[in-house]
DNA sequence: GTTAGCACTTGAGACCTTTGAGTGCTAATC
DNA sequence: GATTAGCACTCAAAGGTCTCAAGTGCTAAC
């Protein structure tokens, strides 16, 4: 496909990036009359038609049909965003407009994500997405148990990363208050500092032994302990404005929408996705470079939410092609850097509270 | 519209079922000739073309143009499915896969409700969700601390329904151990049996000055506290393949099908809905029967999840009208009932725990 | 290297016709 | 009085033809 893609003219670049702007904005095929019309490009017509069947031999551009304008290229989207782009300015409205959303009463990490992915959506007019990455390493820092009843006790279990969850346990054996506090002992000793995959057998036997005659406790205490890790495993992920994927003229082809709803739905090959990303800088996924397939015809933007030098999510957008990717740009650093200052510790003096916890019916 | 719809004689009655089964079906307009060569109707076309232009004139059938057959109208349907509906048998294998994919590791409520509704998408081939309907009288039941260390506690709130939420709290003042428990005592001492709405100014207040010194941690403990009890307030709402929607022709229109995406994807609506509906039995919901305007071209069934009498959720499906109800009914019947059996608090024996505990990230 | 000019290609849209399913009505029949 | 055969009528869908306009590639002149 491309001939030598590192030496492109001034005059080819500026063509190409008037080109590549000009289908963003219109969504359509761009002829070599248009450009020299409406662009600032000094020559002919035929001069441009050269350069554009340079182009794409060079892989930048293509040809819809014979007679038809040309579009960009998935390479040259992955071009104009390394090399040809021009930063947007948020304006005032726009960060009136992000201060305004984001000013709600929630303090849960949850909600600011999933508010933040609704303003993403709102002001660029692409889906957006607030993504929980896949922890890693997650492991056990310490229990905690609460007696309610002679048959209920809660189980907290705090684990690294500040993580709290709790299950409530019901027994068939009555308690008492002293042995629901040794039971958080017993686990303090046997399991804090490990991680999903050291629960194992012996290790069960041996609780087992430990809490005779409550040796009925142990399956299912650890049973929610795997659980509970196994789901901090996984990631999340919240999707807002899919309806706006329907507004853009690229997904009118009713088996390639499907198909892309389905992976966003699906959410786990995005969540990898993005998981797998670098923690700070944009991140730029265009067409068939990821290899989620069914992508192929479409880009996803995200940008890492970092909280105390740790990522704790991101804020992304999915779109076609052609993606207003400096706009876009120029929104999730907006948004991002909002929710950032939402979750900054060292603004604590205004907002005197941080809340990690987290919630669970029953 | 209608004439006087409780009058029917058998053969009408015969040829509205055969209609709607039919379209139900085929998705397409039902002629009279069809009828008399497919279904077991004993009289000729010109008999069943005067009884469809009668039931027309009574409001069941409606005519998409002169040239074409019948389809049923919304009283149309109401009328199937309400009088005329046949009991659908879930075939072994439907049981089968049910079983299969429920029998998954997890207990969580959340996510088994969440893995039903994937089942139910998946044999009914149409959108499903997975409701957890709003909570209307949420009240404070008890509070517990857990000491971290100076600087943090979690402050874990049991609400009625025990429902268990926990909340890390970060301080700027170093704590004590004791103190800790003072404050979970005194909250309980004022706040037990409270709801969200009773939480006022007085109330603070006086917990101010109880707390001085550390009065600087009512606020944000407050603001916790009632975050909390309004999330649990607001119901949740889960959905799976909503791609399925587009394999329905009555959605090729883009405009109505980003509508009830936009309105599936915003919730609220039908969790309201679905909170307002009795808790037994089922509900059908037909197009503009419901007040959420949008839902006109679709129908929306639902079946309430029961466990220890208490109605913790309910799994339904989303489609348009002309949904094979039948089919529909009786399977979410078995998905719920499946759930129901998971959850069913008599055979602890068998799993031994019961977990409504919940989790947060931070 | 650039440009004017021209023949060529091709999808989009407008318009027309055909086709066939289905109706409503009338008059004959049971 | 209910049923049915028969027939004229309607109308959307499908296919065909034509025109239109945008855009190209190429050649030859500058």
């Amino acid at each position: 496909m491309a001939k030598d893609p590192g030496v492109l003219t001034e005059r080819k670049k500026k063509i190409l990036k008037a080109i590549i702007e000009s289908h963003i904005a219109n969504g359509e095929p761009v002829g070599s009359k248009y450009l020299t019309e409406n662009k600032q490009i000094e020559c002919s017509s035929a001069t441009i038609r050269n350069e554009m069947a340079e182009l794409e031999d060079m892989g930048y551009l293509e040809q819809p049909h014979t007679s038809a304008g040309r579009i960009p290229s998935e390479l040259g989207y992955r071009f104009y965003v390394d090399s040809l782009i021009e930063d947007y300015s948020v304006t005032a409205k726009e960060v009136e407009q992000i201060h305004q959303m984001m000013r709600s009463k929630v303090s849960e990490l949850d909600q600011i994500m999933n508010m933040a992915s609704k303003v993403a959506s709102h002001l660029t007019n692409y889906t957006a997405i607030a993504v929980k990455p896949r922890e890693t390493l997650v492991t056990i820092n310490r229990f905690e148990t609460i007696f309610i009843d002679e048959y209920h006790f809660i189980l907290v279990l705090v684990t690294s990363g500040d993580v709290v969850k709790t299950k409530n346990i019901t027994t068939t054996r009555s308690l008492t208050r002293a042995f629901v506090g040794q039971v958080a002992d017993s686990l303090n000793t046997h399991l804090a500092g490990k991680s999903a995959q050291e629960i194992n057998l012996p290790l069960m036997m041996s609780l087992e032994t430990e809490f005779a005659p409550y040796s009925e406790l142990v399956s299912p205490v650890m049973k929610v302990v795997y659980d509970t890790m196994s789901v901090l495993d996984q990631g999340e992920m919240q999707v807002a404005g899919m309806d706006r994927l329907l507004e853009y003229p690229e997904y009118k082809d009713m088996e390639s929408l499907k198909r892309l709803i389905g992976t966003i739905e699906e959410k786990e090959e995005i969540v990898n996705l993005v998981s797998e990303a670098g923690r700070d800088q944009h991140n730029i996924v265009i067409g068939s470079e990821s290899e989620v397939k069914v992508m192929e015809n479409s880009s996803l933007v995200f940008k890492p939410v970092v909280r105390n030098g740790k990522t704790v999510g991101a804020i992304g957008v999915i779109g076609p092609l052609r993606m207003d990717y400096a706009r876009v740009l120029a929104l999730l650093e907006a948004v991002t850097g909002n929710v950032s200052e939402l979750l900054d510790d060292r603004k604590l003096d205004e907002r005197k509270i941080e809340d990690k916890g987290d919630t669970n019916h029953g």
